[in-house]
DNA sequence: TAAAATCTCGCAAAATATCGCAAAAACCTG
DNA sequence: CAGGTTTTTGCGATATTTTGCGAGATTTTA
């Protein structure tokens, strides 16, 4: 069998198949893994297939276009995700709602961390889908397009069932009176639900948010235990949030 | 014999068989592998055939078997979608899977149509998300990042409750015998629950999976009612199906 | 964490290709 | 037809390509 031959019909079975895997092909067409590998790498640098360990996966399937929002605020906010991220250890469940803070620190998770994220986010799923060593659960409903979540009476039973360790907040808006507030009722559902389900509940906000208000309450500040802002924690701003017994990173 | 006499029996049979090795024809002719090779440059400088390390290959093997990029069989999966399309009506529930048919066919959903979706495929979600009338139902669960779709007991449990108008299956393998077989057990899971919760089950599919097979049985050929390809409904390659009563498109 | 599978790398054998050359064959041309 | 020219062919020496293998690194899986 030619060489050519041979990738012809690898590539031929991975359009059909969507992936194959290297001992199939070594087997099928009687040569050494080996030359198969060389032959999925040749084709993988002319840009027709995706090498993988193990075999190869179609270029197509591999085409998942993800929302790579404004870089409004994004130094602030990934001072926030660092912080956030040194909340999380292995082993952890942890619940998140959707929201540009969540995401950037979704994309800042350190790659050896092994632990299970729960959301309904669309955006916020498709970053730890990257991640290798993130187990992902996805919370089903129906998907409001608004916000690119799951919302719903589904939604919110499946959360409650839930015992995170830790549930992260993309705040719309805080203060001392009304605790976190927020203007969409269905996503208001939701976060209390995630808070209820979770024994820590962490709020992620840029300073700017803090002290305003939204119409609909969330809960009240009491519930929160840890808030995290891009400021440093003794900066005055924070400080009725200290006194109000809150821990702040 | 002849060079040009020699040259056109090359030709001849690269055509015929789609490829030649420079020591068969040299055994073949009795002549040294120099002047097969000789040969073989004239022809590959000439065009009509391509030169490889060890013979030659004909000019349509590369166009038939070497797809330059999915647009070949792009083109077979957006006549699939559109012939899909035209099933789904107005206020319909459709169950999908996932896959690169059901990509394409979510795609090419006409604006106007308002109907709900509901899937466990991440990639199907996020083009659903784009349609303006569109309902989305998110099947929740852990998520396979291998086929970026949610499985497990809570995903077939959730699909159990529906009850679908329509359901769309991507389709890995199909034959007479065994029906419609995967290789992956909990897509197979997911499957056959959607097969179970719909009233009609719609098969796409690219007609070089006909007739293949893999190992593990979702269901058999009568539970499908319409199967839909790339060729024409009369295509003798579709005619065992017709005669086995399924509808095809 | 340990075993199993897979990958990388360098090497060596085998197959194939290239190059220059020269003999043989074919082909002019007067 | 003789003598010269061109084309074709095979051969030897030397590259290049392809392939499989073993050892050790890396990744995956249980």
């Amino acid at each position: 069998m030619l060489k050519k031959e041979r990738q012809a019909y690898i590539l031929h079975k991975v359009n059909l198949h969507n992936k194959v895997l290297s001992s199939t092909l070594s087997d099928e067409m009687k040569v050494s893994e080996d030359t198969i590998r060389r032959d999925l790498h040749e084709l993988a640098d002319a840009g027709k297939i995706i090498k993988v360990h193990g075999g190869a996966l179609s270029q197509s399937f591999n085409e998942v276009h993800f929302p790579s929002n404004g870089v409004y605020s994004q130094n602030k906010k990934s001072v926030i995700a660092q912080k956030a991220v040194s909340l999380i250890k292995n082993g952890m469940f942890v619940l998140t709602s959707g929201g540009t803070t969540i995401l950037e620190m979704a994309r800042s998770l350190p790659p050896q961390l092994k632990a299970t994220f729960i959301s309904g986010s669309i955006p916020a799923i498709l970053e730890y889908m990257h991640h290798p060593n993130i187990e992902v659960i996805l919370v089903g409903d129906k998907i409001s397009k608004n916000s690119k979540i799951t919302v719903g009476i589904e939604a919110i039973a499946k959360i409650r069932q839930m015992q995170a360790d830790l549930c992260f907040l993309g705040t719309y808006a805080i203060n001392l009176k009304h605790g976190i507030t927020e203007n969409d009722w269905d996503i208001v559902q939701l976060k209390r639900a995630m808070i209820e389900s979770s024994k820590k509940v962490v709020c992620l906000t840029i300073s700017e948010k803090l002290d305003t208000v939204q119409p609909i309450q969330i809960c009240e500040l009491k519930k929160i235990h840890t808030l995290i802002t891009e400021l440093e924690p003794t900066d005055p701003k924070l400080k009725p949030y200290v006194d109000a017994g809150i821990e702040v990173l």
